[in-house]
RNA sequence: GCACCCGUAGCUCAAUUGGAUAGAGCACCAGACUACGAAUCUGGGGGUUGGAGGUUCGAGUCCUUCCGGGUGCGCCA
């Protein structure tokens, strides 16, 4: 049973279609839609269904609009069907009809725009992936917000989604990192070291010198004194601390990850370690693979032109085939030192999501990985998959009107906590959500904090609070008896005819199809503007009731009419919530 | 130089995935508080959708090209 009035209308109009051309070609009938009017003096709907048909049919689209039109106008639920412009037929449903909607509304509680377009399709989305060697910043906030939203807003779509994190805990930085908390370390233990002496004999030179190691030394010599350096304070060979530093270092700064993802209420289902995959030969196997698929060879890439490498020198590598799948260039699989590169061990960690029942990969990536997309997307098409990839564009930190670069020499490192603490999880995510994600963003922090109306956070947040204030006062008024969902559920709704009450029970017969559009194409801000849309359609109905009390939600002298507006404000608040819970922020009470 | 993303009102952004007269907020102008919250609402001005071609019934959306901004470009992850 689905509660999406468009799709249900939709069956209607092809099988009238059906019945004015008699071999309707399927995908002709798939190319029809209903959709909301743009315009309220269009109606509440429209269909493109002349339109489409007119070739395949050799028809006019006005001959078959005339033919929609009447085979329409007759139904009970429609007060009016029209031709108009180019071919559409618009569609005007009695008041009755919106009404009727409303009581399946309330009776599917927040499971209201729910579907099952999804199929039951197994999709991985894995988002943050950040590699564990600092705290997260703003630039890994927005695919935070955006993985998570996506993640539960195709779980409500009916796909079975697991969320991932992908711990990049096998490269080189790995051990930079354990270098550089040896360094807090020795530090810790009174070293006479100078910072310049100590990374002269780091492999690489001293990086990552944040204070947020301190901490981890603090616990290293909390767990084992002075042990882990030489009697003089001095570097003991790395055989003596390096795996101990790096397993208590990954620990911690996974650990101190999860603990700001939870501030930020994203909570993953499966954590995976690049080097446990690797360990295991996950690699190996998987370029294995590739190898029987004749995908694999070696031989030497042409230097990039305009732009080539001081250090470029003709080497032999052994390389994926990329290009037989879309990507410019072949891409190499190993290093000169024969270890994996980034990217094998990258495939064999999608074999795996693969191998675990995905049956579609979503990576949600950050700008800077824009030109790894086609490699990775070839790749897996090599192993038989799909993946789609989620670009997030920059997000430029505003505050009192001055841009806030993020840069660790400047000082201006903005850490995902720092932004947390001053905004607060809601408005971080609610405006995260407020653009396409692959446009760049401007992120004002005044804006974000703002009371007022320019603020989307609140304006929605202040929908819902109203709605709830309405419902107490209902209550107090008449009883808890006659406001419960299920009594609201019962109550006759013929009185719920005026213009801004129709607008709010059609945008929140919308909601389903919102879900799923959004859904299918990957879009979790729509879910923002729907709620914006719906918390404005909402404050005026409100409004009007200044002006005429007729349209006062609560009428003591009035219990039956009061019932039937009681019941839209319950449902609005419902739908709020639920577009909410899929974005992730908490619905409120009250504005405090 | 090449690849990918973006370019829409003065500013920040939408546009039901190819649909009708391109919409909101901010800012600007003019209005509305005796309530279940005016932290709100009503009305108004503001556009050659970066430029130019093309595809078709129909283009902000698709194709080509140019301009501008961003990101990246063999053994970093």
């Amino acid at each position: 049973m689905t509660h999406n009035v468009f799709a249900l209308m939709r069956d209607r109009v092809v099988a009238a279609l059906a019945a004015i051309v008699p071999d309707l070609p399927p995908e002709v009938a798939a190319r029809v839609e209903v959709t909301p009017a743009k315009d309220p003096a269009h109606g509440d709907m429209a269909t493109n269904a002349a339109m489409v048909a007119a070739k395949p049919a050799r028809m006019k689209p006005n001959e078959i609009a005339a033919g929609l039109v009447a085979a329409l106008a007759g139904e009970a639920d429609i007060a009016e069907a029209a031709a108009a412009g180019p071919g559409f037929v618009n569609l005007r449903l009695t008041a009755a009809a919106w009404q009727s909607l409303l009581p399946g509304i309330l009776r599917a509680g927040e499971a209201y725009g729910g579907s099952d377009v999804g199929g039951g399709v197994r999709v991985n989305v894995e988002y943050v992936s950040a590699n564990p060697t600092g705290p997260l910043h703003i630039g890994h906030c927005r695919g935070a917000v955006v993985g998570d939203a996506l993640a539960n807003l195709m779980t409500k779509a009916g796909f079975a989604v697991t969320k991932e994190f992908y711990i990049n805990d096998a490269g080189n930085q790995i051990t930079a990192l354990s270098w550089a908390i040896y360094w807090r370390y020795l530090q810790a233990v009174g070293t006479g070291l100078s910072e310049e002496e100590y990374s002269n004999e780091v492999p690489g030179g001293l990086q990552y010198r944040g204070e947020y190691l301190i901490p981890v030394a603090e616990a290293l010599v909390a767990a084992h004194g002075a042990g882990l350096a030489t009697a003089e304070k001095g570097i003991a060979a790395p055989e003596q601390w390096l795996e101990i530093v790096r397993e208590t270092g990954m620990a911690m700064m996974l650990g101190s990850i999860r603990e700001d993802l939870a501030v930020l209420g994203v909570h993953h289902d499966v954590f995976s370690s690049e080097r446990a995959l690797a360990a295991r030969g996950a690699t190996d196997v998987t370029i294995a693979q590739l190898q029987d698929k004749g995908l694999i060879y070696e031989g030497v890439l042409e230097p990039p032109k305009g732009k080539t490498p001081d250090d470029w020198e003709p080497r032999e590598q052994t390389l994926f085939r990329a290009t037989q799948f879309g990507d410019d260039v072949d891409r190499p699989l190993r290093k000169s030192d024969g270890s994996a590169t980034y990217f094998a061990n990258d495939i064999a960690y999608h074999a795996d999501k693969i191998g675990r029942g995905a049956d579609i990969l979503i990576d949600v990536l950050g700008a800077d990985h824009g030109g790894y997309v086609k490699r990775m997307t070839s790749a897996v098409k090599a192993l038989g998959g799909q993946l789609d990839v989620l670009l997030c564009q920059i997000v430029h930190v505003l505050k009192d009107g001055q841009p806030l670069r993020m840069s660790k020499r400047a000082g201006t490192f903005i850490t995902l906590r720092d932004l947390l603490d001053e905004v607060g999880p809601d408005a971080v995510r609610f405006t995260m959500l407020t653009r396409k994600s692959d446009a760049q963003m401007e992120f004002d922090i005044n804006q974000a904090v703002a009371q007022t109306r320019e603020n989307p956070v609140f304006y929605v947040q202040y929908a819902h609070a109203r709605c709830r204030s309405v419902l107490r006062a209902a209550d107090e008024m008449f009883g808890a008896a006659n406001t419960s969902a299920e009594s609201l559920a019962g109550v006759a709704l013929e009185s719920l005819d005026d213009a801004a009450e129709l607008a709010v029970l059609q945008r929140l017969a919308s909601w389903p199809r919102a879900v799923e559009a959004a859904a299918l194409a990957r879009e979790p801000h729509r879910i923002a503007f729907f709620l914006y849309d719906l918390a404005s359609d909402f404050h005026m109905l409100w409004n009007r009731g200044r002006e005429d009390a007729a349209l006062r939600f609560l009428r003591a002298e009035h219990v039956a009419e009061s019932r039937a507006k009681i019941a839209l404000v319950a449902a609005t608040a419902m739908v709020l919530r639920s577009g909410l819970a899929v974005m992730g922020v908490r619905p409120v009470e009250e504005m405090r």
